[in-house]
DNA sequence: ACTCTGACTCAAGACGTT
DNA sequence: TTGAGTCAGAGT
DNA sequence: AACGTCC
């Protein structure tokens, strides 16, 4: 779990600093926007591979670029815990947990929420959704966008708030909650400092408390393995492959996508194409986007944050937040 | 009065047809 | 299973 | 919008 309480306090000190913007407010910019995942190898084994099949094709209709990092560790403990999540679903158990591609797949070494962090700090992606792409992505999947050079004091400031609201990585103070917390970072600036200026009684710090290693582990800022991602068009006969032969989707259902899709693209080419010979950029929703997001004014962090969050049906909306 | 916590409940994917 | 939302009760 | 199917 991550920084759940981070999400209810953003909803209660700034809800401005969520804005949302369906999905196709990002289509129409020269399709450069990547659009990041973490899933899980397990879900590879089973039916939501489906599932993600189909997302996938929906991010790509709108010009993102998903990549996708999977946890490196082996599925194998976890299995019934998907295959339940599975009958939750309303699925039948799959009855082959076999091998997935592990081998087509890249696995972050270490933990893949940091690696994503690392390269949408590094601008080799805009932005990560994180968590399942099953379940909806929520409060872990709130990854930071443009956390670059001056602003890393916020960033600083940002981590040891999150560290008081209670993370993954050490203890937090008992009894010190999301407003105190974020009343006392607002003061203080920094977990030492706040530390000196609360009673001692009533917040008790905890014995042996490594929020040092926790900062550290947040502002890593080592290496950041997967670099170069190359971008690679859909293969359509290997995905037929996999899902069909593999792992016996019926395979007009598979034809059938891809035909929207490909279709989907070439209307969106010569939507283009007019757009060109007609001259005159107009402005993109692209605009519309930035302009929202920086007319926030008196914001508490000069941070932007892009959540990635699901409606009902098809339709995807994104917030971010200033 | 405000804040924190824990215990509780609830829902949960995508497509196509009607 | 997870995570989100709500509520009651204890704590400040 | 509701429902059944997907595997």
């Amino acid at each position: 779990m991550g920084i759940t309480k981070l999400a209810d306090l953003i909803r209660s000190d700034a809800p401005n600093a969520v804005s949302y913007k369906d999905i196709g407010d990002y289509t129409g910019n020269g399709g450069l926007n990547l659009l990041f995942h973490v899933g899980d190898v397990g879900f590879l084994l089973h039916s939501p591979l489906t599932g993600l099949f189909f997302r996938t094709l929906t991010f790509l209709e709108h010009d993102i670029k998903p990549v996708f990092v999977f946890d490196g560790k082996p599925p194998v403990e976890k299995t019934p815990v998907l295959e339940r999540r599975a009958e939750a679903a309303g699925w039948s158990s799959p009855k082959r947990t076999g091998e997935g591609p592990h081998d087509s797949a890249f696995q972050a070494p270490g933990d893949a929420e940091a690696q994503c962090a690392r390269l949408v700090r590094d601008g080799v992606v805009d932005a990560v959704a994180s968590e399942d792409m099953d379940t909806l992505p929520f409060g872990a999947n709130v990854l930071i966008r443009q956390l670059n050079a001056k602003k890393d004091r916020y960033v600083e400031t940002l981590v040891d708030l999150c560290i008081l609201l209670g993370c993954d990585y050490c203890d937090k103070i008992p009894g010190l909650g999301p407003k105190r917390a974020l009343t006392l970072i607002q003061k203080h600036r920094t977990i030492e400092n706040v530390v000196l200026h609360i009673n001692r009684q009533t917040h008790p710090v905890p014995l042996l408390w490594k929020y040092k290693e926790a900062r550290k582990i947040f502002l890593d800022k080592t290496e950041t393995p997967v670099t170069n991602l190359v971008w690679r068009e859909l293969d359509e006969e290997a995905v037929v492959d996999f899902l069909c032969h593999t792992k016996h989707v019926r395979e007009e259902r598979i034809r059938h996508r891809m035909k929207t899709f490909h279709e989907h693209r070439e209307n969106r080419r010569e939507e283009r194409k007019k757009e060109k010979a007609e001259g005159h950029m107009r402005q993109t929703r692209m605009d519309n986007f930035f302009r929202v997001t920086r007319k926030r004014g008196q914001v508490r962090r000069k941070l932007l944050h892009m959540k990635k969050n699901k409606k009902k049906t098809k339709q995807f909306n994104l917030k971010i937040m200033l």
